[in-house]
DNA sequence: TAGATTGTTAATCGATTAACAATC
DNA sequence: TAGATTGTTAATCGATTAACAATC
């Protein structure tokens, strides 16, 4: 398996490679050329066929791409099919929000518990998972081998319990907190949900679009 | 107002930056070299003269940049004080994540009214807002002069409604489906949130860290 | 075989980084 | 003035696009 690097920018677009993929398998589609697919998806075909071939020759020359084929080769090379284990840590609106939303065993994880710093939502359940108090993450993770954390926490909350996590072995996470938690563990696997941030480049796109006027 | 083109990956970087100075601000920092803030902020020196120079200069040779007028500047950049009036479709459990966790005011926006297809939330308050039925959503747009919308729906929702929302007048959107609207209405602009695909970026690093032992 | 479309190399474009003169 | 640090130009790096030979 050569493991040339692959750059962060064709990682991010596969996610919505497959997305595509799904649908025109979900509308019967068997096959399909990197300029149709181009044009479906508003990128370059050149684009799509440098992409895809950073993985291996999925397509066949005068054909194309077996839609099928290429949607499982991508979930493979996402790695969809794994089961990783995670805990969710906060059960506010954030992590009902996600806990609720997200269908976890087609992303690749499995949800295995919810904690809540305690208050009323301890004992209720999201999902058939009973939420438990902070205290329990510790014994949780050790018997269960968690490798794997969802943060809904605010940052102050995620920094005050970050060390243990990491003690625990954990060192993959979502977190949607503006805790910077690569600055403090580098070694550590993060993917960040910055939905100020988001909103913030809305707001400039707007102001923008407005001042062109 | 010269308005040479900014690229993208600069805006993304601003709301950052205004989070760091923000954080020095707090802190009682009230002057910051480049160098400095590369060190915080894990990118370089350089990146930060260049990105703060597509807008003026804001520092001083031998100085550095003075931390709360940055922030300010940065600030109106993105146009954080303006007041886009905006609806929130959908109260489900993202809906209410983002209607009570976003800070509107300080990103540059007015959540004004809230819309749910029906059922029991009907009625309900979330901040001091009433959620009101899908079909009030023509009238108060025109009411209320919106532009902008947060969609917090399913895929298929979105695409049984965006003709009207476009019909409306509203050409900016905060999108938490996987519809694509850009594709459909080529003038609106959209930022989307597709935590979907962000999670499974994150399997897909787990994944390949896990072959790299 | 002829036509189509990939895989892949080469060219272009743009973003990041380095260097340094300007200047506080 | 000397030291520090910006603003800005130049160099490098990497990503995207174009082109085309390989091949189904």
């Amino acid at each position: 398996m050569s493991n040339k690097e692959i750059s962060i920018q064709v990682i991010r677009r596969l996610p919505r490679y497959y997305r595509f993929l799904t649908e025109l398998q979900n509308d019967g589609v068997d096959k399909i050329s990197s300029t149709k697919l181009s044009a479906i998806m508003n990128i370059t075909a050149s684009q799509i066929r440098q992409d895809l071939n950073c993985f291996g020759g999925f397509g066949q020359q005068g054909y194309g791409y077996p839609v099928a084929q290429l949607k499982e080769e991508i979930g493979n090379i996402l790695g969809l099919s794994n089961k990783y284990k995670a805990i969710l840590l906060g059960a506010g609106n954030m992590g009902k929000a996600v806990a609720t939303h997200m269908d976890f065993s087609s992303l690749g994880f499995e949800l295995c518990g919810i904690f809540e710093k305690s208050g009323e939502l301890i004992g209720t359940t999201l999902r058939d998972i009973t939420i438990k108090p902070d205290d329990e993450v510790q014994s949780f993770c050790k018997e269960n081998d968690i490798k794997t954390a969802f943060l809904c926490l605010p940052k102050d909350a995620v920094s005050a319990q970050i060390d243990m996590l990491y003690s625990l072995g954990i060192k993959n996470f979502w977190n949607f907190s503006h805790y910077d938690i690569t600055k403090k563990y580098a070694d550590t696997i993060v993917e960040n949900v910055h939905m100020n941030d988001s909103l913030m480049t809305l707001c400039y796109r707007i102001t923008q679009n407005n001042k062109e006027k």
